[in-house]
DNA sequence: GAGTGAGGTCAACAGGTGTTGACTTGGAAG
DNA sequence: CTTCCAAGTCAACACCTGTTGACCTCACTC
């Protein structure tokens, strides 16, 4: 039971780890099976058998179970502080995001799987603080997130790459209040 | 003189209008240069006469010579409503920046090229307005408009791809006001 | 009509890709 | 010690990629 030398377990999570970061760094076109293999010190068809094809290898790295903190109590005027360490954890080079993002920007699959967290945890997340029409308060909440995210960990922005996270909270406190609260332009 | 079936300069033409849809919906790698050639009706040899390589036909279709508004003059507060009719216009789905922002993703040198408008066009428009710390200001405000430009013709978030532009404006217009114009946050 | 050169095509190359199926190896159970 | 199955390897497949160099062909000039 207790194995060491050949260990199923311990291999999958080397080809998970290795994915996590090939995807990553490159996108899913430019990750290739046999590199991800090598990575992980392991043979190229070992990662057929556990993931079926590179689709499911990707699907595996990019489950999204996502935990966005409860924002009923808290103030619009503080949704920032509350939302940007997750959002920077979650968008950080280790995130599960940064994978996700660079195959949705060519890759209708992912692109859904990106959107999907969108409606199904972002919007119920900020329904509470944001009643009157909530998919449009959260898609701007959620625009504004993403610019930065794309700015800042994908393009290496250098204001904002090198910006402190304390400044940036408070560049974005007033704008998340006023997608969160502020009436509907007309 | 006068070359009908031959026409070296409407096959250049053809070419370039193929490569401009297909870089800019399937991203770069997924963009063959056979089916360039197959779109554009004409033998994928001839696309490496005219263009080296697949990297010479990609930086064709990626020269960025933007024209951005004058901004001396116009009001913080309306800064949005000058900006944004341009911003849509090189956004959307005709636009050059949609092929060069999927490449970007996963490809150093079109990151740079992009980041480039960003330092030699926008900062400068913008230093205008935003005479303190142009720079900050500008990677601000554009990583918003980046957002809203992922959002809506990457994603296509529902209530923000179908949101009228008038009303997107009247929603930017204090979010560029803010960062354009208020203190630094401490 | 012959010559010329740009415009355009053709078939092939060398290399890399995802994927497969038959094979080997290790360790625990009988 | 033998058996057995999961864990892991190997070599190859079929395909697609960017790229090349030799070749054809048309329109125009002399």
């Amino acid at each position: 039971m207790n194995r060491r030398t050949r260990d199923a377990d311990a291999s999958r999570a080397s080809i998970l780890a290795a994915a996590r970061v090939q995807f990553g760094e490159h996108g899913f076109e430019r990750t290739t099976i046999r590199s991800v293999a090598a990575q992980a010190g392991v043979d190229p068809a070992l990662v057929m058998r556990y993931f079926r094809n590179k689709d499911g290898l990707f699907a595996a790295i990019s489950r999204l179970d996502i935990v966005l903190p409860n924002l009923s109590g808290t103030a619009p005027s503080r949704a920032a502080d509350a939302l940007l360490p997750v959002f920077i954890d979650l968008w950080g080079p280790d995130g599960p995001f940064l994978p996700l993002l660079r195959a949705a920007t060519s890759n209708p699959v992912a692109a859904e799987a990106l959107l999907e967290v969108l409606t199904d945890q972002v919007t119920p997340a900020l329904a509470t603080i944001a009643v009157d029409r909530p998919a449009e308060r959260a898609a701007l909440v959620g625009a504004q997130l993403l610019g930065v995210a794309v700015a800042r960990y994908v393009l290496g922005t250098p204001p904002l790459a090198t910006m402190d996270d304390g400044t940036l909270i408070g560049w974005l406190r007033p704008v998340l209040e006023h997608y969160l609260v502020d009436d509907v332009p007309t």
